[in-house]
DNA sequence: TCTACTGTAATAGTATAATATTACAGTGAG
DNA sequence: CTCACTGTAATATTATACTATTACAGTAGA
């Protein structure tokens, strides 16, 4: 499975799809030059429509991330990496923001980010 | 003005008018038994319909938080803190996770902690 | 050349969020 | 009591996301 999709999320199921291949493309499990899978597999694969992955890549594709060989399917071009990580710290910014407004202290944050990357 | 709302967000209006008058309660700017701004009040303010506004209260009252008394308006009740606390943790791993993911370092999130909580 | 895969397009239908509008009933101050 | 505020309800309309389905054209391997 390439990945899964959060039906209960805000989140368009078309903006999570994106989302998740550009992480692919970032942690170079596609790499330049590569097809990802078809439309229709991609579909069958996650439990959504056609339609919507077409969306996702046609975007994909208009930000310049991927390529449509027509006949062939999509292949990966590249991506900005400064771009996606302003995208991710702004978010991660505002969550922050968001946390102290709750009275969260600073060290149960620190706390999930030692979890998560390890405490080194 | 109370507080505003992300139009582009892809989180729900209503559920941004319940996640603010929540952040509200726990920062006590509004104690329990205090009457928050009237359905059309805050519909006017926050440049929203007044329908949008009514289902948030509907169901912030489901939630126990605050209770309608019909012609005078809502009071708060009150808040479990603790909820909102493994709630927003929740949502703060997430986003951790998703940075990882996206290769960006620890001592980049640290930063960003640090801007926004001062770095003591 | 077939055939089975690709992308692409168009149409129709559903659900949800949000708006606009009108209406009615309860509350409380003057 | 009156009036201006409350909550509540109902209806219609729009936009968006998503689904379902059909169709057509390009590609590539057997």
């Amino acid at each position: 499975m390439w990945f899964t999709i959060d039906f209960h999320s805000h989140v368009p199921v078309y903006e999570q799809i994106k989302n998740k291949i550009k992480e692919k493309i970032v942690k170079k499990e596609v790499n330049e030059n590569e097809f990802i899978p078809s439309i229709r597999t991609l579909a069958k694969e996650i439990g959504v429509n056609l339609n919507t992955v077409a969306r996702s890549y046609r975007e994909l594709e208009q930000e310049g991330i991927i390529q449509s060989v027509r006949g062939s399917g999509y292949i990966v071009i590249g991506i900005d990496k400064d771009k996606i990580f302003d995208e991710k710290i702004e978010e991660f910014r505002k969550i922050v923001i968001s946390a102290k407004n709750l009275k969260i202290e600073k060290r149960d944050l620190l706390k999930v980010i030692d979890e998560i990357y390890g405490g080194e």
